[in-house]
DNA sequence: CATCGGTTCTAAACCACAACCTGTT
DNA sequence: TGAACAGGTTGTGGTTTAGAACCGA
């Protein structure tokens, strides 16, 4: 696989993708629970097809994130199979990620030969093939994804602290989301129901709720447009900074990085501009993906990281970098490119305004006078204003 | 490999004006 | 304390344009 070869990590060896354990040779792609092996397409076929005890043998798709673990979950929003542990980095990336439908990986049914083994995706049973059938599955995009990405990703990898890391110092981490205590709680909420897990689904929902309550409330009166009442656009606007910088902070993965030696000042991420084609959705949760997006250091200050050997690339396993090659992918995927409109009102009169090769001009008074008209007109019709007249 | 010219792509700027915000009375 | 008012600021879209990026010679 092209990812494969492009990462290397400069070692000249190939740790990235585990190779078959019966020929040695090919890269496995699913793993045997019953032979506690990981097999290649090949060997799968050829062992388990060899009688009927071993076509019962359950198996499960190879992470498609690092291809090193058996499957544990299916992303339906990703259409990817992946381990805990690339299910964990990745979803916890995000609030948009986390709201990613995930269900636990149902073993291989018996008969799969009959589907390409290169693909694991594409032939994941049940619920994805439907999304596979749209073209859904990326696997085929990851293939050819150029090296710009993969550079973009490298760029992005470098200011996010590692899991090693903050394993290692459980008490920086426990508010971060992509670090493992929420690792751990963001496992549970998968797989088990701690109470950890309960404050946690509460906790999250509660900010869900709010934040998704926010453009409802503050976008009022004609859906879009903040309505004012008595001060409530006030409060409106500190829920919202408020929610935000929960969010900032609960991702600010790449500010915390200042902690340990590499430092932006604040102000310099406000500092950086972005289009409003570029800004999505204001009260959307993606405004922190993009804000955390910009938070990159530009490409010749990497140098910057010389001196803190936390976060250089060569602390990540292939393992931690696919993941969090994937998890930009992610990102990558989900971010949102439309125009946020925050007032309705202005954007409806910015459409009926007059133009002059594209600037607004000056409505002349003719205009002005059938605007009146037709402003009368839509009372009468509507039944209001009108004044009987004999 | 470096340079040059042409082409393509991207993002900022521009405009008027209603809505909004903020401070003052 | 709340209402009213004035003045400054913001946001809106289509087009243009400057500059970057790309590509072949």
């Amino acid at each position: 696989m092209l990812k494969q070869e492009d990462n290397t990590g400069g070692g000249g060896c190939n740790t990235w993708a585990r190779v078959c354990d019966t020929c040695r040779s090919a890269a496995c792609t699913v793993y045997c629970r019953a032979d506690s092996a990981y097999l290649c397409s090949g060997c799968d076929a050829r062992i388990h097809t060899a009688n009927k005890v071993a076509s019962r043998h359950e198996r499960v798709w190879i992470c498609e994130a690092c291809e090193r673990a058996p499957a544990a979950f299916l992303c339906k929003a990703d259409a990817a199979s992946l381990c805990t542990t690339c299910d964990s980095d990745i979803h916890s990336a995000n609030p948009l990620a986390r709201r990613h439908h995930r269900v636990p990986i149902m073993p291989i049914p018996g008969t799969l030969y009959g589907t390409p083994a290169t693909d694991p995706g594409g032939s994941i049973i049940g619920q994805a093939t439907e999304e596979a059938e749209d073209g859904f599955f990326t696997q085929d995009v990851d293939e050819t994804i150029d090296e710009n990405d993969e550079d973009e990703a490298a760029s992005w990898l470098l200011l996010n602290p590692t899991v090693k890391t903050s394993k290692n110092n459980s008490s920086n981490n426990e508010m971060f989301f992509g670090g493992d205590v929420v690792d751990d709680e963001y496992l549970d909420l998968v797989e088990y129901s701690s109470s950890q897990e309960n404050q946690y689904n509460i906790n999250h929902h509660h900010q869900q709720q709010q934040h998704l309550a926010v453009p409802q409330k503050s976008y009022g009166g004609d859906s879009v447009v903040p309505v004012r009442s008595g001060g409530g656009g006030k409060d409106q606007l500190q829920l919202q900074l408020q929610l935000q910088n929960q969010q900032s902070f609960q991702l600010g993965l790449d500010y915390e990085a200042s902690n340990t030696g590499y430092a932006y000042p604040a102000s310099m991420s406000h500092s950086v501009s972005f289009s409003s084609m570029d800004c999505g959705v204001v009260p959307d949760s993606t405004m922190s993906d993009v804000s955390i997006s910009h938070h990159r250091p530009p490409k010749g200050t990497i140098d910057l990281f010389v001196n803190n050997p936390i976060q250089t690339p060569q602390q990540l396993t292939p393992m931690d970098r696919e993941a969090r090659v994937l998890r930009y992918r992610e990102k990558k995927k989900t971010r949102k490119f439309e125009k946020t409109i925050r007032y309705a009102s202005r954007k409806a009169y910015a459409e009926t305004r007059p133009r002059i090769k594209g600037r607004f001009a000056k409505r002349t008074d003719v205009e002005i006078e059938v605007n009146q008209m037709l402003s009368t007109a839509l009372m009468v019709e509507s039944g209001y204003g009108i004044v009987p007249s004999f």
